[in-house]
DNA sequence: ACCTTGTATTCTCACGTTGTAGTAGCTGTA
DNA sequence: TACAGCTACTACAACGTGAGAATACAAGGT
């Protein structure tokens, strides 16, 4: 293989053509194949293609087709963990089918993802991905321009757009479910919100009332510490409050990982050991999970596989392959069991 | 601020011209501001700018002007913490400057840093930010294509492409003075490689040594167990190993955080309280090390102003603004103290 | 031999922008 | 008045691609 050297101009299509002797359409044909060329020519062309290492001028098919190439993908907190991981998993995925990603953070405000799911937070982007923490049905309606949208996570903002999310009821009670296995029987929540539940909070609290239910176990609503937000900070203090109860819980469920992380060190700071004191679950499987002292059990959702689908959606969208009503995608989740939870082994 | 309904056409150079009763390259060069406009005819070109909420077609221009806005960013271990924050940093940066960056994972493998450093690992990218590992001045030096090429890290590869990166030497040593400060005296250093040992390793043993002669305490090579790679189980290993010696360290100068991370993890699993048992500190601040328990001391460059830089360097270069040799960039760092290596307070 | 039908290929143009070359209008000087 | 020299603007072409219309060609039916 010679690579060309300094400023060797990349080849165009004109340059494929002469070499072949056919015209630029007929090159343009067989490379994306869009209509049928005859295989003697279209050998031809291939072998000029592969000589020359012709690449496609990206730039010039984006001006030709009216699309950028680029989406926008939006999460409320990006230097969150479970965000950049899934960033991560969703730049990946998009780039697999040469598509890029511009990040945006809204911080979960309303009307900066009113913005961003209607495309006006970045110029000349094909498509959104977005995780919505404030947004509603109403406002989601009443976007100004109807520019292809895949939400991800618990938020049901009705048929506008298609939403991947993995079932949160059903995790929360999976791993609540695991603490009754283990022998827990007084098990707090932390993350629930008063004044506003989000609707993360509303569902993960809704598996874990199943499970206690399922095993017969009454609610203590002491045991269901409000919180502010889900930063480690906030399972710290919602644990310290936990600990100064007359009857302490013998184990925890947190909503999501930050949270039990916090918790982990305001339970560490109180001289309990866990699990042997107390057992601390979370939700996310971000990866410092697997690497805490103890490593911590969580319900881990298929991050990849999230990522996949959600960028599959948006492409289908975007390509016009799919135009029917808001699809709902469930792909599972698994509950890693890991050393927070599991007392004698 | 009225919003175009639905299927509205984004405006054109050619739209606001005919608004403002110019023509279209009048219109270009007061966006553009490339060339004096008077005064008058400026300000009603601006007025019908803001009127149609013009916003130039990046595709457009990128064909026009042969750029593409899209530069690589090259590391050799991806999902490692450090330069996951280093590369969200470079990506908010390049976004800033309005350029999209594309992420690759070399592996360490010279021939793929090549590949990259050469401007073939992606179609049509208007630069590099690479930080090499196993890349070596000379294989730089015969690099096909002179792509514009920005590195970061430890290695000295020349005058080719500028550099940017923190004074490793100086930070070890540091770090290390720091242990000395509170009192630890039979300090070991976790990240030394034998048989190849990388710039990182033998610049952060070069401080280390520093700061020991300074203290006129002797280098004992038993503290100095080697490592295959940079992760939480090679620190887990090494610290096993010291753990083993007869005469125990007091203290641990780990290469990076994550080796100290496992450390942290190893010590713990043989009862040994840190820091009053043994002192640990690390390399990088990453994000785990403030909530690691115990908080982990470290060094911590400042990654933001770091990939800044490498983002403003790389984009002189593109935009031939300047075309010198090689520069030497190197911002500061700052040892951010915590619990892991401070006894009593 | 002529027309029809169909397939394979070419021609022409447009996407929105910017660089180059050129023109109009003004000022100042001979 | 004529003209050089300047500024401010305009006209045109080109970047590389893809869509659609137009054309060439071959085969088959009458």
């Amino acid at each position: 293989m010679s690579v060309p050297g300094g400023g060797a101009a990349a080849p165009r299509l004109k340059d494929v053509a002469e070499l072949a002797g056919v015209s630029v359409k007929t090159v343009s044909n067989v490379v994306n194949g869009t209509v049928p060329v005859a295989e003697a020519t279209r050998e031809r062309v291939q072998r000029a293609v592969d000589e020359l290492g012709y690449q496609p001028n990206v730039t010039a098919r984006r001006l030709r087709t009216g699309r950028s190439g680029v989406i926008a993908l939006a999460f409320p907190e990006l230097p969150s963990p479970y965000f950049a991981e899934l960033a991560v998993e969703v730049i990946a995925a998009a780039r697999r089918v040469g598509i890029t990603v511009l990040m945006d953070d809204t911080g979960g405000d309303p009307a900066a993802e009113l913005r961003i799911a209607s495309g006006l937070g970045d110029p000349m982007i094909d498509g959104v991905i977005l995780s919505p923490l404030g947004l509603d049905r109403a406002a989601l309606l009443s976007r100004s321009r109807e520019i292809p949208l895949v939400l991800l996570g618990e938020a049901d903002l009705g048929p506008v757009a298609d939403r991947v999310h993995i079932d949160n009821v059903a995790g929360a009670r999976e791993v609540t479910r695991h603490l009754l296995d283990e022998g827990y029987r007084r098990i707090a929540a932390i993350g629930w919100q008063d004044p506003a539940p989000r609707a993360t909070a509303e569902q993960r609290l809704a598996g874990y009332r199943e499970a206690l239910a399922d095993a017969g176990l009454p609610l203590d609503p002491e045991l269901l510490p409000p919180v502010r937000a889900y930063f480690r900070p906030d399972g710290a203090s919602a644990m310290r409050r936990l600990l100064r109860l007359p009857e302490r819980p013998d184990a925890v469920f947190c909503f999501n990982d930050l949270l039990a992380l916090g918790a982990l060190r305001a339970a560490h700071e109180a001289g309990l050991r866990v699990p042997r004191d107390l057992a601390i679950v979370g939700f996310d499987d971000v990866e410092e999970a697997a690497y805490a002292i103890p490593s911590l059990t969580t319900v881990a959702p298929d991050k990849r596989l999230i990522a996949e689908l959600a960028v599959r959606c948006l492409e289908e969208r975007i390509e016009r392959r799919y135009t029917g009503p808001g699809r709902r995608i469930t792909p599972g989740f698994r509950v890693v069991v890991r050393e927070s939870s599991t007392l004698a082994r």
